[in-house]
DNA sequence: GTCAGTAAGTTACGATCCGATACCTACTGC
DNA sequence: GCAGTAGGTATCGGATCGTAACTTACTGAC
């Protein structure tokens, strides 16, 4: 993104660069419903290698999105919680999982029929 | 994405792995006010390879969220719309756009203070 | 007639990112 | 002292991304 471009400090571009990712948007969406540790987000979010996961959750933090509790037990446990900031991102990106549920099957369809034409 | 995983055939997931992506986002809203044509849809997007572009593109018209049509002028013209089901997501995507505008501010204040501890 | 230009891409290739696997630390219970 | 647990880091091969050059098919200027 060239600085001399009228784009390019657009605020939305600095978002969607940490945001527009599966993981983040997943784990976001998994803590929006309550506070998970590392193993327990893994296991929720399915999929996420735990190098992904950790690096997806040193990005939300370091954006204020999410907080890291760590709790000298033994072992340690590390606690990650969604701040108000991240709060409102989750509500804005529900819109997100919402629509997905109500348009899979058109989606779906679409690429049905585009693989059809011209095989 | 292992298919014997419960949240394998969740809808969120097969979108996100298309929409989860800062190109398709730019195309999207872009396109959303307005029909344009390839290299228009470059100079407004800004920043966006060719190869990229037409990547992009040729996913999102697989995924049925735009259309794509050739004009046999010379040189040809291809002009790329945006569907009625690219319009619902466009809609959805743009409150992430006013996200981003509400609270960039606090992202890069957040980001500022996590580079400052712990140098 | 040939030389530069334009629209919409494609190709080649180096840089970067992602995912799977293995490993590390610090402690517990057996 | 050996396996197990929580929360990571290191490494490495393959996929993806970006840059730059090339392609096709035609136009208008010289």
């Amino acid at each position: 993104m060239k600085p001399d471009h009228p784009e390019a400090d657009c605020p939305m571009i600095l978002i969607l660069e940490r945001v527009a990712n599966k993981w983040a948007v997943l784990v976001v969406a998994a803590l929006w419903k309550e506070t998970l540790r590392f193993n327990e987000l893994k296991r929720v979010v399915g999929g996420v290698s735990q190098k992904m996961l950790s690096q997806t959750l040193k990005a939300l933090e370091r954006d204020g999105l999410i907080t890291r509790k760590v709790t000298p037990t033994v072992p340690v446990t590390v606690e990650y919680t969604i701040t108000p900031l991240g709060k409102t991102l989750a509500q804005t990106m529900d819109a997100l999982r919402i629509w997905s549920a109500d348009h899979i099957g058109e989606v779906v369809a679409a690429r049905a029929a585009f693989d059809a034409r011209d095989i």
